[in-house]
Order: C-alpha cells, then structure tokens, then sequence
DNA sequence: TCTGGGGTCCTAGGACCC
DNA sequence: TCTGGGGTCCTAGGACCC
C-alpha cells in the first residue's frame, strides 16, 4: 500500500450498486463507447466541443468512513479513530479506513486490524457499519446533483462531475454544499479529463482544491513513480521498473507496441496513454448495471471439516440467491472460491446449461463446482459469486 | 501481526470448428 | 503423413480499485 504523497484515497467498504472496474472501462472505452448512452443517462466529454463541459472535478470524502463515525460521535473528535471489521482488533480483519489521527500512527486501509492496535494502542476500534455509510453517502451525492451538473458516482465517497465555468468557484461551492448537507469535508480535484481530476485530488487532501491539467501534468507528475498513477498498482511498478521504466515520464516516453508486447496488447499502450494524461472517457449518469455478485467470508477459525465446508457454500449460495432474486436478474454463471489456511485462493466456476433465477439450482450448482476442488486442507475463506447473463 | 469484502476487466491457454 | 491459420468460447488466475 503506497504512503506518503501517494494521490490514491483512502479506501472503503464498497457498496454494490455502485459504478466499479471504471479503470478497465476507461481502457476499453474506444471498443464501449457506442454503447454508453443505450443505457440513458447524460454523458460528457470534457474537451471543449462545441460548448459541451469544459472541466471535470473529482470529489472526494476525507477520511469519509472515519469522519461519519466522528460525526454521530462528536467526542471522539481528534482521537486516533479506526473503523474495520467487527470493531474487535483482535479478530481477523483488516482497516477500512482510519482517521487522519491513527494514520499519524502508521495505521492505514487496509492493514490487519491486530497490527493497527499494536501501532495504536490508544485508538477507538469501531465496527463497520454499511447502512450508515450508505445513507450519507446518499446526502453527499444528492448535494452534488443540485449543481445541476452530470454526477458520476464512483464509490460511496467519491464523484466525477462534468462542469462549465470557472471550476474553483464551482468546487468552492461543491466543498459548501457537502458540507451544509452532512457536516463532512471534502477534497476537489480539478482536470481536463477524469484521470487528471483523479489524480488531482491526492494533492489538494485534505480539505483542499487541486488543478492539474495536460500543462502541469510533469510538472507534477513526471519524476513521480509509475504507480502513482491511477490504474498501476506496485506489481505492474515491478514489472515495468524490470523494463527500466521507472517514473511516470520514463512511461509516457515508452513505446506502445514494446509493452504491448511485454504487458499486453490492451494494457501495454493503454499504459503509456495513463502515463501522458490522456483519457478521454465520458463522465456520465447512466444506471450501472452490475455483472456480477458475491458473497464471501472469512472463518475466525479456519474449516477442518469439508462437511462444514459444503455446508457454509450451500449457506452463501442461498445468500447469493436472495440478494440476486430480489433484482430479478438472471443467473448464468457460478463460481466458487476457496482460500487455504496459508492464503492460496483458488476458484472454480460452472456456466449453467441455461440461465436461472432459481435458488436451489444456484446452490445445487455451488455445491457441484466445490467437488472441483481436491484439496482437503483447512479453509479460511469461501465465497460464491454468480454472474449475470448478458 | 498475517493478509476483509465488494467488485471489474484483461490475459493466456485449451477446446473446438472451419 | 504432416501441417496451416483464424475465430470463438470457456476457464482460472491476476491486477487493480473502493
């Protein structure tokens, strides 16, 4: 996990029904992009053709989780805060996101909630509690829409808008309105295009308004590593300081079609474009429309008993089933995922004869794929995800 | 101190067909 | 008897993000 002035944000529990994989989709947007629009929805394009929005901001909750427990609890108000799990750190389970006064401490998303208490000792451990977030993220994005601007919602914390105009006055207002509406800050980033205002964002937190455009982009960015990009993670850093690139300026100089070769034929040259600033990706409002949903837990104590097991696959099944019934969508796919004692994660899939809404031939169909698997070792982790038909 | 839960998309290899 | 390519579908794994 990068530290430091790394521009990503803190991360979150994330709520289903939210636009997600959008990195992917900014990859792939010259192949999608005649379908974006068939869904409804307004969309965007932030260059300036013909008086369509100039600027796009991104939007971003400080510590958002953290801040809504301060709020309902105004006493814990400068105290080192870390929400995670069940609120035990002594229970399996990692940080979701920790206050500005725990990450002092070392204490960030992401990091086991046992070793968060060993770094802070003095912090309050409190549980999640997804309702709660969910509702005010819901106020967050109402604020936001009364600009009239198009809204893309990224996460229960984070927006892109579309905006014409000055785009300081305009985030001036988004910080007023946030706040007026939830009690809560917020950053603003300012771009030419969604990865720009992304990437702006880390550098305004906290509290803050950040512009970064196609002329301060080296500026800014350039002797930075690959992986303070949006999109590059610390394995491809690896694999492309293997190649001897090693800032975000050694990425936009390097050629497409070599690390088309070495990457990939769509990341590779995709990667070079992130490195330049270029995106151009739409914002837009269309409904998401998932393809795909799972549950998964991890064991406090991990399964001895495959007869347990089969047992807590049948029961995530069901879950799977209702939560899937309830939007009415049909299941054509089904897989399962089993994690061993020392973290080996593997999984194994079915697509059924023919798409089902039915429960029981959703766990029937779990059931069957778990005999794929051969080891018998204990388990820590199962999860079932059905994917949709499309 | 072991490493959550919710997702998306890409890749590579094999099967299969023409 | 040996040897093609191209296309599509499926599967498991991997990387990344919130």
């Amino acid at each position: 996990m990068p530290t430091g002035p790394s521009p990503t944000s803190p991360s979150s529990v994330d709520r289903t029904s939210w636009r997600r994989g959008h990195l992917r989709s900014l990859q792939s947007h010259g192949r999608r992009a005649a379908n974006d629009g068939a869904a409804g929805g307004r969309s965007c394009w932030w260059r300036n053709n013909g008086g369509v929005a100039r600027w796009v901001l991104h939007v971003d909750l400080d510590q958002f989780i953290a801040a809504v427990e301060v709020l309902r609890r105004p006493e814990l108000s400068g105290r080192p805060v870390v929400v995670g799990g069940d609120g035990d750190p002594t229970k399996r389970g990692v940080v979701s996101t920790a206050s500005y006064e725990a990450r002092a401490h070392g204490v960030h998303s992401g990091l086991p909630l046992r070793t968060a208490a060993r770094r802070c000792p003095e912090a309050v451990f409190l549980p999640v509690d997804r309702d709660l977030y969910e509702d005010v993220s819901s106020q967050v994005m109402a604020a936001l829409r009364s600009l009239g601007a198009v809204v893309e919602v990224m996460g229960w914390d984070e927006a892109f808008l579309a905006v014409d105009g000055d785009p300081e006055e305009m985030a001036r207002e988004i910080r007023e309105r946030v706040r007026a509406a939830t009690g809560l800050e917020c950053t603003v980033g300012i771009g030419q295009n969604k990865l720009q205002a992304k990437l702006a964002t880390g550098f305004g937190k906290p509290a803050g308004i950040f512009r970064l455009t196609g002329e301060t982009w080296f500026e800014v960015l350039g002797d930075r590593p690959a992986d303070a990009l949006w999109g590059i993670g610390a394995k491809t850093a690896k694999r492309l300081k293997g190649l001897g690139i090693g800032t975000v300026r050694d990425l936009a100089a390097a050629d497409p079609a070599a690390l088309a070769d070495a990457i990939g034929p769509t990341i590779g040259p995709w990667l070079v474009r992130l490195a330049q600033g270029r995106d151009d990706s739409p914002v837009s409002d269309a409904p998401y429309v998932p393809r795909s949903r799972g549950r998964e837990t991890t064991f406090q104590r991990d399964l001895d008993d495959w007869d347990d097991v089969r047992r807590e696959v049948a029961r995530l099944a069901r879950r799977v089933a209702r939560d899937v019934t309830a939007d009415g969508r049909q299941i054509a796919r089904v897989v399962v995922k089993v994690r061993y004692a020392p973290f080996i994660t593997q999984t194994h899939g079915r697509t059924l004869d023919a798409p089902t809404v039915d429960p029981e031939r959703i766990e029937e169909a779990a059931l069957d794929v778990l005999d794929a698997f051969a080891g018998r070792r204990p388990v820590r982790l199962l999860g079932v995800r059905a994917e949709f038909a499309r």
